[in-house]
DNA sequence: TTAGGTGCAAAACCTTTGCACACAG
DNA sequence: CTGTGTGCAAAGGTTTTGCACCTAA
């Protein structure tokens, strides 16, 4: 039948729960190999899928172009604002946006919608130096 | 000395304003094949870094793993419901997402920020057509 | 002239897949 | 026993990079 319960499993789900935010499918392999365990990095893929498919797991891309995965919390998912000066990502609660997304996907009559909701600016610091750079290089 | 202005990075540039939506590199080297244009893939992907580095672009990553990219209109600021299944693409307006855009940049103190809010799915015409071929296959 | 841009192809990267064997049920 | 899961490595895809030539300023 469906899925049976390997450790390997285990460990993966385990690793992803021992993780605060989001990890790639890299990172987590290397975690579990650095934790003694001969895991490969295809089971590692294969069973981040399943838990993806299953429900268990929520699956995006990071803004580097890897799939990353986090522990699926009962709620919605969440967005990011991004800096472009230095790379740093917060994650943003949206509720009010997921709403307003899933109502307009509605609206139009469109399924199986999923909706890329992400702020790209300078963050604090990048933009303390750009103002400086600004006002020094002239 | 900074950038020059070759009719390869023209073409990259109209071609990505041609665009309504978002666009892989790939589909971009497509097109301008297709228009007769003998330009390299690697230079599809030089011109559309350099135009996302100097702000005339935007980059993002489609929910399949692509980097996709649009053009960054400066005026008329909209965002787009996109269908998967035909392209078919349907502008919306969406003030009060707007205005929480700017205000989730500013609380965590973000500059120069610019939003991307675009929502993927299937339009009813492709969303019937799944669904019989799901009855259908499944 | 100068230095940046281009094209091609190979490299690098992440991810998926084929195969033989092991292990859960 | 049956059939899913595993590990390895090779294949698949997208994106980047090296190199020699070309071209815009």
């Amino acid at each position: 039948m469906a899925q049976r319960n390997t450790w390997q499993r285990d460990r993966v789900r385990a690793a992803l729960a021992d993780s605060q935010g989001f990890v790639s499918a890299q990172e987590l392999h290397a975690m579990l190999r650095a934790d003694n365990t001969g895991i490969g990095l295809a089971t590692v893929y294969r069973a981040l899928s399943t838990l993806a498919a299953s429900g268990e797991a929520d699956q995006l891309q990071s803004p580097d172009g890897e799939a990353i995965y986090r522990a699926c919390t009962s709620t919605g998912h969440h967005h990011h604002l991004i800096c472009r000066g230095c790379g740093l990502t917060v994650e943003i609660q949206a509720d009010d946006v997921e709403a307003w997304a899933r109502r307009t996907a509605a609206t139009h009559g469109f399924t199986h919608a999923q909706h890329i909701v992400d702020i790209f600016g300078l963050c604090p610091d990048c933009s303390a130096k750009a103002a400086a750079e600004d006002s020094d290089a002239g």
